[in-house]
DNA sequence: GCTCGACAAGACGACGCGTCTCGCCAAGAA
DNA sequence: TTCTTGGCGAGACGCGTCGTCTTGTCGAGC
């Protein structure tokens, strides 16, 4: 049966997260376990299986939490522009708005803290297609449904062609930023997510 | 002191890569282990740690010899088009022929034979930079060259804006598919693929 | 005050790690 | 031919982590 809820010690959940997003973070993915989570944590090892199945699970939950946090506290700031987790801005200009979050994407890639848990979970996500399917479901899709928004309003602006599938039409400045992080296939810049814009919008060929 | 290499067991050598292909496949990456590599090549562990440094190492050669003989037997058969590893065609028509190689590349992706083992080094890659820059150096970017190839082709006949990077244009409608494939953001089909070459050549905004 | 179940701690057998020590065997040297 | 060399298959070894199980503690609700 499953354990109950209610007497969950919100104390150890809180120092299982921290713990294995910091373990992430200083010796990497392969080298954190759950004997060593539940160490640092100052946690028996029940407890961790108690209430999750893997070291996947324990950390995709730890980094939902750690981005509804940041989330949480950027809508607090009312932070505009630097890291818009909830809204792309949409002044009118799409290729203005595009490159502006583009840049705020890359700095958040580049950012330690959400990187090593981060590219954890995509690792693990591209093996094990279970994980792989709450990555995207619960953190990737809806910061992409963002992008569907904005190129829909561009639509009926008159911006962006109108029979496009917005769903596939942001994939063209946003995968490419994704592969380059993922398998260092190439430098990350501003200069580049600016031309990956510029490229997507007005196309490779002449016009 | 370095093993003498001129004394290496070839025999050794392809059954440790079959074993290692077969159980990526059979069982997974995670599960795939050293112990159970020699034990299926009916070899000894220390032979593998005499040529090889990690797990990743050994399949990412194992997957290289693989792609090398399937390059081989593509080119004996002089099969052009089902899966071309060698060159990227040149009808004159640039929105076909990507159509074209990207179908080819659909096909590929979804082969259960190279399906177990890029993925699994990919996943190493994502989360190991030495690996990742290994196996982009060894295998990916040679492929991308030759995207890069037929779009400098395609810049000379006028069919794509003489102003743009080859390199980074090739990933308007190559790294989406890749991101679909790594982190399963979509489904992968013909219409897919067709529509990303439309985009990508005629652009989001209106002409 | 009593019950119940999560908790911290850690013992347990299983298993893969990477290193090592054995004979065995084939190729080149004497 | 005989001798030497070094990779080879096999597997023992100590170590660390796995996931499970046991023990005693503690706090919330009846």
């Amino acid at each position: 049966m499953p354990p109950d809820s209610t007497r969950r010690s919100e104390r150890s959940r809180r120092a299982i997260y921290d713990a294995a997003l910091a373990l992430v973070t200083e010796v990497g993915y392969p080298k954190t376990t759950i004997e060593g989570i539940a160490a640092r944590a100052g946690v028996g090892k029940q407890t961790i299986y108690r209430w999750w199945s893997s070291k996947a699970d324990v950390l995709l939950e730890a980094f939902i939490d750690l981005s509804a946090q940041a989330a949480e506290a950027a809508d607090r700031a009312e932070v505009i522009g630097e890291q818009a987790a909830y809204e792309i801005p949409d002044t009118g200009d799409l290729e203005a708005d595009l490159k502006l979050v583009l840049r705020a994407t890359v700095d958040e890639l580049l950012d330690p803290a959400f990187e090593a848990p981060s590219r954890a979970l995509a690792a693990e996500g591209v093996v094990n297609e279970e994980v792989g399917r709450e990555f995207v479901g619960k953190l990737l899709e809806p910061q992409l449904q963002l992008y569907v928004k904005r190129l829909r309003a561009a639509q009926e602006q008159g911006a962006v062609r109108a029979d496009l599938d917005p769903r596939i039409a942001l994939e063209l400045f946003v995968s490419p930023l994704a592969q380059r992080w993922l398998q260092y296939t190439g430098p990350i810049t501003y200069e580049y997510t600016d031309k990956l814009v510029e490229y997507a919008l007005y196309g490779l060929a002449p016009r």
